[in-house]
DNA sequence: ATAGTGTATTAAGTGATATAATACACTTGT
DNA sequence: ACAAGTGTATTATATCACTTAATACACTAT
């Protein structure tokens, strides 16, 4: 597996899920974490494209649901832009970890794993803050 | 949605994930779960289909990823039989805990979510005992 | 003008999933 | 021996999501 780095991003890409999405994700997760300044533009789709061998259409459907969740905006004739708006960024990444939260009672629901069982178990992994 | 009930089973299938991996996951969590008794026979392979309304092929599917996870053994002419080895149960059930686990940790570093904010995050949810 | 943006359209290919129709090997009960 | 019920294998077909490809158009900046 080779990571590939464009611009601010690092992108490390794979076949277990589909490629639209995953650069989706890596976009929205450096976002979220604040590896990106706000307002600041995206590469082109052509560019992001070529430079992670892929077709242009596949990186406009990720271009696409980042605008769908106001995390870009789009201008005309100029390019996709991260959003200046903290508090839409901190809207869909409270989003985000209210959805991992949900799956992960769900699945230790659906395993019969109770409270305190679940939270043992998380203690016992490695956390790298 | 409507779920079916197949001898100690309860199905609710949708299209969000392949049927045969939704029907392997209800038997795998019913028996992670304690739900059915260890030693006893599935549903043949054809029953099963038939009241799911599914094609036998994809029932089978799921009965020998089950049986490659040794929850099942198979018996020529008779059927397919839960394990009877608790051990084998825990290890299973204790794997996919694991995983549930480290997919929630990695969502959190990713959306560069602490360890103090993931707790408090799970604390907000309400949680079924 | 020219080059660089996003965007739309149409076509084709690929792979996973699911169904369908059969056929075979084995076990149990009669 | 036979029939019925098991798991299993094979071949074919259909569908759908995803991806690529090749163009074309509208807009913006230099």
């Amino acid at each position: 597996m080779e990571s590939i780095q464009v611009g601010d991003f690092r992108f490390l890409l794979d076949l277990s899920k589909p490629l639209y999405e995953q650069v989706l994700q890596h976009i929205r997760h450096a976002i979220a974490r604040g590896d990106v300044q706000l307002g600041t533009k995206l590469p082109s789709v052509r560019d992001l494209a070529q430079q992670l061998k892929l077709n242009p259409n596949t990186v406009m459907r990720a271009y696409q649901e980042l605008e769908r969740n106001r995390l870009t905006e789009t201008r005309r004739g100029q390019g996709t832009f991260i959003t200046s708006d903290s508090e839409t960024v901190n809207q869909v990444k409270k989003a985000l970890a209210s959805e991992a939260v949900i799956a992960f009672v769900s699945a230790m629901e659906k395993l019969g794993i109770d409270r305190s069982t679940a939270e043992s178990l998380l203690k016992e992994v490695a956390w790298h803050e």
